[in-house]
DNA sequence: CCTTTTCGAGAGCACCGCTCTCGTCTGAGA
DNA sequence: TCTCAGACGAGAGCGGTGCTCTCGAAAAGG
């Protein structure tokens, strides 16, 4: 019962792990829509048509990398906020954005797989909700440890029956309990952030908010605000 | 000096609007990555070799499409501020907002060209840039009338010495003068209103606020007041 | 009328994802 | 220990892509 028990059992899940790291390398350079098998195939110094005994198709492959971008940027997210006290919400919010952006700044390209243009025929296989859902829940996660800890000021907003049971979805989905109102700007916020990082890295700022760094510093600030959370101490 | 003096010129004119076209068809249905030079030709009775008469490179058609894609997101924009009178200013942004996110549902790939995930060794030529200047310019200049009738309140944020030049230089690019405050704040809008239409398009939504209706309003609304615009009459 | 320019067609190049076949080699059961 | 099914890599090939080049026809302009 061993994980790799025969010499060929060890040689699959190497090569596997070959082929999914230069396919990664291959992206992190040339984009997702330049990424070939042929390439990936060429640079393992095999035949292209050996990678259909790993990966069924082009697609696949894709889908593994975006989990694995998803895993990245949710991880970048939770060592943020894992790396401050629960106490001190607004540093954990700022914390958190930052190192969300500058990860998606290292990883222009893996940050599109995933918050941009989808791939056409590309339909998201179940694996990818529980890594997608590792940001929001991150995000949620600092809103709800600092209500419980009476640090936010929960907005008044009025929402219609229809928003407030979606609200109480996501609460269901993601495990984080928050008032209606606050999850609905939370999730205002963390479209704001994707918003905020694609115009940074896909150039609608070229050549007025660049660097965009005191931009986003203000940016993160207001939406802390919007959320409800104090001023920074 | 006639705009068409021979026949041969009126059928490169004519034959350069059907490419285009016959393009713009292809994008609607199929999406960028799949627009494809040959399908187009082929629609058309051609051959593929005889559309570099018209157009150098499949970029360069694309980047007609996205001119285009430009103005007509901007246009919406313009159109639905204009259709309300300037001291209505919180009905003029909602109007906006709303026509941008319903232009962007009706004509998704077009959205995804100019606001998702760029084309790889694309760069965008000097030609897109005042299209692309539409939508926040009509953003801004409803904010800017509404600051002329009084009607902005105006946020007290600080901002850091290089935030207001950057700012000062959106005000001398767009020639929509506000305070760097206010127009930090449009930015910020706009980012989550592209950032909250792509979630809805692009599928990050898919189960929790489909249909992302109830939500858009809410977060129109708050970013009203986000700006300081004055709560609808 | 004759020359220059423009145009469409066709062949072709290098690439792509993907399929199929065919020897080879491995490993598990008899 | 031997055998045979299954896994494997290589190769050829299909239909597709963007793009280039050449060639003959047709139009425009002198």
């Amino acid at each position: 019962m061993n994980a790799s028990r025969t010499a060929r059992d060890r040689a699959r899940v190497e090569l596997t792990r070959e082929i999914k790291e230069t396919a990664r390398r291959q992206l992190a350079v040339e984009g997702a829509q330049r990424l070939s098998l042929r390439a990936v195939a060429r640079e393992l110094g095999m035949v292209s048509s050996a990678l259909y005994r790993y990966f069924p198709s082009r697609d696949d492959l894709l889908t593994q990398l975006i989990i694995d971008a998803y895993d990245g940027i949710g991880g970048a997210a939770e060592q943020a906020a894992a790396a401050l006290p629960a106490d001190r919400p607004q540093a954990r919010w700022h914390a958190q954005c930052t190192a969300i952006r500058a990860w998606a700044r290292a990883n222009p390209h893996e940050f599109a797989l995933v918050y941009g243009t989808p791939v056409p025929g590309y339909e998201a296989p179940e694996d990818t909700v529980a890594p997608a859902s590792r940001v929001p829940i991150a995000l949620l996660g600092t809103l709800r440890d600092a209500d419980a800890l009476g640090l936010l000021a929960g907005p008044a907003d009025e929402l219609p029956a229809g928003l407030a049971a979606q609200a109480a979805a996501i609460t269901e989905a993601t495990g984080v309990s928050l008032p209606a109102a606050v999850t609905v700007r939370a999730v205002i916020a963390w479209s704001q952030l994707s918003g905020m990082i694609s115009f940074e890295l896909f150039g609608t700022f070229a050549g007025t908010l660049e660097p965009a760094d005191a931009f986003f510093e203000a940016a993160v600030a207001r939406m802390s605000d919007f959320v409800g959370l104090p001023p920074a101490a």
